[in-house]
DNA sequence: CAGTGGTCTAGACCACTAT
DNA sequence: TAGTGGTCTAGACCACTGA
């Protein structure tokens, strides 16, 4: 009993994303519960009629999508969900703020370059001595603070920054269309306003604050670190994440 | 020129990661900057001497990972970065804190069975009347108290949650390992302690918290809806992200 | 309309591993 | 040791689209 002649009615399109999504609604339906042993890829083979690439294909991408576990001589399982992962879209600020709809305003409080202290080394997590330039800035959205943005920039690893105009381009959009990296790291917390974040973003001295820090690297080298501050009761870091595709 | 020879020499193993690690590095190094046209699949399975399936599931998989971008009759061409975006993993939290070596400690506050009244209803997203179980419990690390967690559950989705024991099991705990689902959403911000908040996790009145609020459906039915409150200064969300595997 | 990528086939050999 | 998945081949046809 081939389903190959179907293979023409089914609107889904292609063969192998037939067989994925038939395969992840079982799972995420629950009718196939962690644990449960798939049917072996000949058997998928058989009751789709046919060739073995195509249903490789189609649980190989299970497998990238953490859906299932393959274990060689011993089949294919459904794996146990591992933990409720998202993936967070931190996009360039300027696109975000343009994104809403709102007007993206950008002014330059601070630039300087100079020979990186012992603080801006730890920072960056560099050891030998570089040069660095040191930006704060802000950034708004219709006339009203958006966030606060505190940055380091390895100069040896991003000799360009030395040319680019943060007068006018906010570091962060420059570094994203200039400069290839392999690593980043974010870490989220909560701050209290103080004295300076306050009069930056007009906000009142212990309002809660998001704080986002963001080391960058490339091939291990660092290349960034970027502190930003948003005012936390105005600002939502929304992710999403669909099961899969 | 075949490179095919020397597929036993290179340690890396199979031929198409190596293809794709050898287009990734001419990309996160610079060597071929966003835009560049990146040869033909013909071109690439000369050059290694293989067949075109192989450079094709290389291609592909660096087309998942959004690194290039590929067009019929053009090519395949580097994409230009998009956004920073980052794999946030939120694992449970009695997993996290057992990974971080610590003493994991539970506390049910209180569980109520309840119809859904307006709130419950507006906060879950369902518009008819359902039943509805509202925990509020603590989870504690080494006795110190890690998060607030306030959690509703929608009886008429999940009515295994009736027969789950929450004065032993963490409901997400429970429910990350029961009720499969297929979308989640989580927003983060930040906020700082009331009186309630700050005698749940023994800080102080106004110290800053971070706040998630998750959302999880079931082919777009409203499963589970939470809040959990850590304070802010001690905690902190990582994100990390591999430019690609 | 010619050339690209997208998909698929019907085989093959190998590494790994559960039994 | 036998059976599974992992990879690879040398073709093929097709849809789409840029020139």
């Amino acid at each position: 009993m081939s389903l190959a002649e179907d293979r023409t009615k089914p609107g889904a399109g292609t063969l192998y994303k037939t067989i994925r999504q038939d395969i992840e609604r079982r799972i995420l339906t629950g009718e196939w519960p962690p644990g449960h042993r798939i049917p072996f890829e000949h058997e998928i083979m058989e009751h789709y009629g046919c060739s073995r690439m195509t249903v490789n294909k189609a649980l190989s991408e299970l497998a990238q999508a953490d859906l299932i576990e393959r274990r060689r001589r011993a089949g294919s399982f459904v794996r146990r969900p591992q933990f409720l992962s998202a993936v967070l879209k931190i996009p360039d600020i300027r696109a975000e703020i343009g994104a809403l709809g709102r007007a993206y305003g950008y002014e330059l409080i601070s630039s300087v370059r100079r020979a990186a202290n012992a603080s801006d080394r730890e920072r960056l997590g560099v050891k030998k001595p570089c040069k660095v330039i040191a930006i704060r800035c802000r950034h708004s959205a219709d006339n009203v603070p958006f966030a606060i943005e505190d940055r380091l920039i390895d100069l040896d690893a991003v000799p360009d920054a030395a040319k680019a105009n943060f007068k006018i381009d906010p570091p962060g959009s420059w570094l994203l269309h200039h400069v290839p990296w392999t690593e980043a790291e974010h870490a989220i917390s909560a701050i209290v306003a103080d004295d300076a974040i306050a009069d930056g973003l007009h906000i009142a001295v212990g309002a809660p604050c998001l704080v986002i820090e963001r080391h960058t690297w490339r091939q291990g080298q660092p290349l960034t670190a970027v502190r930003l501050v948003y005012p936390g009761e105005q600002h939502r870091l929304v992710a999403r994440f669909r099961g899969s595709e």
